[in-house]
DNA sequence: ACAAAATACTACTTAAAGGTAGAATTTAAA
DNA sequence: TTTAAATTCTACCTTTAAGTAGTATTTTGT
């Protein structure tokens, strides 16, 4: 019951990035070391987020990763779903096929509240709100 | 963001052994089988519960599996601590060793409220208020 | 032109969860 | 006593996430 390294390594990374936009770049380097994440595997997810359109990457000398828009427009939702980290959102938390109001599983009615409070904590959650320098280890 | 499949497993075979209690005992056949979970792995899986003091096993040609106390004493969170589901609790969501209200993450405050909705179904959830047939895929 | 410093790409290795196989043990009925 | 049907135990295989390595490419300053 917890989000894979991916999706923990994505959100910080680009929660410090939405903090240090005034400074342009940010490069793979500062990021692996500031944040103690291994360098060959934040790389690996800089990709990832590239290819999403989350960030524009800069090759090159002086290069580096910023925004690809707005911290506000960004939210946590967003992120997840680019690792599958909410796309079981309408299986059911016991992995029995799909769970409805009308086939419910056993545990339907218990679980209902508290996956919608997260799931709209995750949905209103932009970068904005969190960008802070609070990522570190 | 989901449980482990021991864990959806786990659930799913002490409720359904719950809704049964009156016929005494429950095969690693009959569970497999109406349960839809590979027979090998349901075993491994019920050495576990049995280690846990949360099955009583009754080895021998009629043999099968009961519940070890009441379903009304077992709660959800206690079978997932024996799958280290929710050992990780006290650290937060993003990873960063341990959060708490003075050294908070970047995403602490938004997840307190969520976190301690789902602990708080988690730990009032016996098997008792899930006992049903509602196990079945 | 060249070197330095950055990202991109491809492939490999490791660790952990998920799942499988087969033999051993236990018990009760015939 | 034998057989059948159940759990137990140990070892192995597969899949996926996590992490590592090396090379290629791009850009800028000298």
């Amino acid at each position: 019951m917890q989000l894979l390294n991916s999706s923990k390594y994505a959100i910080r990374i680009l929660g410090y990035i939405a903090n240090h936009e005034t400074q342009q770049l940010c490069s793979a380097k500062e990021l692996s070391e500031t944040l103690t994440i291994p360098y060959k595997f934040l790389t690996k997810i800089m990709m990832k987020l590239v290819n999403a359109d989350l960030i524009i990457s800069i090759r090159g000398r002086d290069g580096g990763y910023k925004l690809a828009k707005p911290a506000s427009s960004i939210t946590i939702i967003e992120i997840l779903n680019h690792f599958n980290e909410f796309s079981e959102q309408k299986q059911c938390i016991l992995g029995i096929g799909l769970c409805d109001s009308r086939k419910k599983c056993a545990l339907h009615d218990q679980w209902v509240k508290p996956k919608n409070m997260i799931k709209k904590m995750f949905e209103t959650t932009t970068l904005e709100d969190i960008s802070s320098d609070n990522f570190k280890q």
